[in-house]
Order: C-alpha cells, then sequence, then structure tokens
DNA sequence: CTGGATGCAAACTCTTTGCATGCAT
DNA sequence: ATGCATGCAAAGAGTTTGCATCCAG
C-alpha cells in the first residue's frame, strides 16, 4: 500500500477495509496532513473545533487509532503524560526537550542496522528503529544559562 | 559523581544532598538493583510489600524521581499508559515488543555520534542518544506466526 | 434499511497534591 | 527539636468504555 496522502487515497483505503468515509475522518486527516506535526489528542481536538465543532475526544482517540494503524501517523514515544502522536508516519528520528517537554524531528543519516541486527539476534523481529536524542532545545539551553546562576 | 551502587553510597548522596536515608530508600533502592530491570511504579510497589508493608504509592513515585534525579534509574519512553522505569542508568538501549509491550535491554555497539551532531547542528544540546527498536518478541512472533492464519 | 461511527457521560488507570503524623538528623 | 519524608485520601489528567442516536453505504 502507498503512502495516504489525499482525501481519495483515504477514501479508498477506507472502502477497501469496509469503513465509513465520515467528515471526523476527512477533517481531522486534512487537519493531521496540514496542522504541526506532534500533537496530543486535546491539541487536535482544539485544531478541529473549527471545523467540527461537536468533535469528541472519544472520536478523536479513536480516528488516531484508526489511522494509526492504516500508517498514517505514529505515536512518539515519550515520557510525559500525554501521548504525543506524530503525522509524519515515515521513518525519521525525533529530539525531545528534557525541559520543556517539546518533539521536533531529527532527519540524519543514522546508520541502524547494525541496532537491527543486533535485535535480529536476540530473537526479535525488528519493524522500526527510532533514535531519540534528549537534551535541551536550544530556547531552553538559552533559559537554563540565564537561570541557572 | 560514581554509580550508586551500595547502600552505603547512597547514604553519602543523600547527606550530602541534606537530605534523609529512611528504609524505605534503602530497601526500593537495594529492590531495584536486585529486581527485574524494567518495572512500572506499581510493580516495584508490589515487589516492596513483602520488606514495607505500608508503603504507599506516592512514596514509590516520589522515590523513583529522587533516584531518577540521582542518576540512579531512567524512565524509558515508550507509548504505553504506565511510566516503565529502568534500574540500569547506564547507556543502552531498548527493545520493545509491540504486541505484549515488554522491554528489554540491547546492548549492541551503535554509533549514535552522527545523531549527536546532527542534533547540535540544530542549537540542542544532546544530553543522551536512545535507539528504541520495536517489533514483535521472540514469543510474540512465535504466537502471531500462529493466530495469524 | 443496516450496521459502523459519533457524541455524551461515566468509568478507569496512572500520577500528583494536601495535610497530619512520624522519624532521621 | 527541627523539618523532611511518609501514608492516607482525594484530586487531577489522560484515556477508554457503554450506550443511544445518527448517518454513510
Amino acid at each position: 500500500m502507498d503512502a495516504i496522502t489525499l482525501d481519495a487515497e483515504l477514501t479508498a483505503v477506507l472502502h477497501d477495509r469496509g469503513q465509513r468515509v465520515t467528515p471526523q475522518r476527512l477533517i481531522l486527516h486534512r487537519l493531521l496532513r496540514a496542522g504541526p506535526q506532534h500533537l496530543t489528542a486535546e491539541e487536535l481536538l482544539a485544531h478541529s473545533r473549527p471545523q467540527l465543532p461537536n468533535v469528541s475526544l472519544p472520536t478523536v482517540y479513536a480516528t488516531l487509532d484508526l489511522f494509526e494503524e492504516l500508517g498514517v501517523i505514529r505515536r512518539v514515544a515519550g515520557t510525559g503524560p500525554a501521548q504525543v502522536y506524530d503525522s509524519r508516519a515515515e521513518r525519521h528520528h525525533h529530539l525531545r526537550c528534557v525541559r520543556c517537554g517539546a518533539v521536533s524531528d531529527l532527519d540524519a543519516d543514522i546508520d541502524v542496522r547494525a541496532a537491527a541486527r543486533a535485535a535480529e539476534g536476540r530473537g526479535f523481529a525488528p519493524e522500526r528503529v527510532e533514535v531519540t536524542v534528549t537534551g535541551l532545545c536550544r530556547a531552553c539551553a538559552a533559559a537554563g544559562a540565564a537561570s541557572a546562576v
């Protein structure tokens, strides 16, 4: 299956699966394509309010689960309380600020084969290898240097 | 500061910080050293029951926070509901099963400098680089092959 | 029509907070 | 004696579930 990046593609995939094409799904999908790459369910709900005044949080969660199953989005592994979803499903890596919790993409050519091989050697069937760099983002590093007097 | 792996070292560090050496802290520290490497607060509570019948969950959380601050343990980035703590603080990587959620260590020599350099290039001050391999653990791969008929 | 999807409300889990008591120093 | 740490209870945040209604097919 190819990437799902248009309304028509989402529609086709849903039909194939015998699932329905609802305004909520189409609009949330559009918002995920157009909006911030990393967001929580609550944030997506807030973004959708103008176009879907009555959308509910359970629907947002259900839709995010569905989109994750379709490979449209991914959950970002993290240590905070709220799940962060990533509207880019393709393989890439992340920076996470330990102070403000912000997540941003790290597009770097990291050789990850050693990790996959090591995992296979332990009987593990790797699907994905993700590299996460934790530290201080530019803003927090600056603020930290000032406040750490 | 060196690694804290003995009661005496924990005692010394706590004294240095003007904090108290309580039975709860000592026993939880011992359990973390001796028990499973990856566990949740609830699991640690359960493990501590025999030795600390009255210990409470808030105390476990407070102690885990403290130990994380001391660099004794680490939180494992994940997508599940419950925080998983790792009693090994030294740098290593993780395998996470997408089916059963199990976390295990991956000790592999992965060259992570490219990621750190890329992060620095974006104004990020990297503290740690972690590689997480997601996929199916041996048990779930076997079960999946059977049930995915 | 029919059944999957939605919205609402409530339940549930995990984690944090407030406060009185207790204990390490 | 001092005040940090604990235990209990309750609150809070995030997520899931149950169920009646609605709407896409």
